[in-house]
DNA sequence: ACTTGTATTAGATATAGATCAATTTTGACA
DNA sequence: TGTCAAAATTGATCTATATCTAATACAAGT
């Protein structure tokens, strides 16, 4: 088989398929109208994959492109200059990664993969240009660009006001709605993140997570091994993580 | 004078003054060229005005517009079902409001006026209409949203990774700039928000704000009298809020 | 299977900052 | 100018969670 062949053969897998990725009602696809598919899908670049603790890119390169992440799970953080990490986020199937960082030459934080990841990447000039002629598109970039801000305000209001198991609860049930949203089981789902990542995400200290999981098992709300976990009573979760319940059962 | 005639003028008052604007440097007007400016002053609603207290919009009502500070200053904040209250943002004049909102078809917060404040409406299906044919503006509003993540993203970090002093430094750094960037004196301001908004905002209790000022204070690092502040010691300051620093330090 | 490093769990102690209680200051309005 | 409510400060305790230490479980590579 001649190299031309071969590189149409390569050409034609990587192009061209986000009308069939499962994701399309999660991702960006989901903005676009049936014919106009083929323009995102010319600009995008599909299936990069990387292995488990690999960087998608790193604070302080230049900002290129978002990703949307497609299978695995992604952690986003910030370093400062002492070293300290802040988890700011994680990107499950269908998310969109790299919105934070277009206010700046570079990107704002890093993007570092949790296990076998395949991302889509989306140079965003080209993604900037095509939102000027599909009008969906725009606005879905609005949408989710305001959603991540108030996902960011609802981080703060969890670390500002919030106890460990408040905090814990609420994680839990955010990654059960997201993996919900993705027609998987709601309650019998396995962490993609460390126990340290759970704790520098919800600025707790890893003993303090430790100690909320075992509780939580003891009280019967949850079943946990590891990063293996089931949701046993999720309406107790529910009720952990509401405060005006709280102030009702004082 | 005929009603005719004074409608007329009521218009042209209202209408057309953002290229005389003195924070078009800083506001929407930054991104558009001299000859498309006149696009933007068509869509603004130029000059509202708002007493201390009153609230610009309010969440859980339908979200319209986007509004940008022309002097005074505003607070939004999101309200649990429990009545708890989270402190979001402080605006300086230059500064829009209301990106939170666009994912929701509701207000995402609160909006309240901390002193008599004048603000451009910005009607958000105009907007994003005029971003579709400006594409600096569109680039633009990218940037303000994606700024807007990095700043809660800013604040997480601060929540979960700083103690009440370095939290407080870094607040007063903050607005210190932010004076300055409108040409005003960087060290001698008087904050707009209560002590009470400054806690909230900070996860703090009005005490530990309290205590934090007069710590500063017998340090010399500032000087406050009520709202009144003046940073008699910006490097310190910086010191405090810099953990890199701090770690030189042990 | 065995080693070695890493992640998780567990117990004991320390502490920053919350909470409670009281006082002083400020500012708005009659 | 005096009155009153709200805001700010100050002091004394209390507590959730960090920190420190150590034990145990787990995973990867030889």
């Amino acid at each position: 088989m001649n190299q031309a062949i071969r590189l149409h053969q390569v050409a034609s897998q990587l192009k061209a398929t986000c009308n069939k990725c499962s994701l399309s009602n999660l991702c960006l696809p989901l903005a676009v109208e049936e014919n106009d598919l083929e323009r995102l899908e010319d600009i995008v670049l599909q299936g990069k994959i990387f292995n488990r603790g690999e960087h998608i890119f790193d604070q302080s390169t230049p900002f290129k492109s978002c990703f949307a992440v497609r299978s695995g799970s992604v952690k986003t953080s910030i370093i400062t200059e002492g070293g300290d990490e802040q988890v700011t986020g994680f990107f499950m199937p269908g998310e969109l990664i790299g919105l934070d960082s277009m206010a700046t030459d570079n990107y704002a934080c890093t993007a570092k993969v949790l296990e076998r990841t395949s991302v889509c990447e989306f140079p965003v000039d080209k993604l900037e240009q095509l939102t000027r002629m599909l009008p969906e598109l725009q606005h879905h970039m609005y949408h989710l660009m305001s959603q991540e801000i108030q996902n960011s305000h609802q981080l703060a209001m969890l670390l500002s006001k919030n106890t460990a198991e408040e905090r814990i609860a609420a994680l839990l049930l955010s990654l059960s709605s997201r993996f919900q949203r993705r027609r998987m089981s709601p309650t019998n789902f396995s962490l993609p993140m460390a126990r340290n990542d759970i704790a520098n995400f919800l600025g707790l200290a890893v003993e303090t997570v430790s100690r909320v999981f075992t509780r939580f098992q003891n009280q019967g709300i949850i079943k946990a091994r590891g990063r293996e976990v089931e949701l046993l009573d999720v309406e107790a979760l529910q009720l952990v993580t509401c405060d005006f319940a709280r102030q009702g059962c004082r």
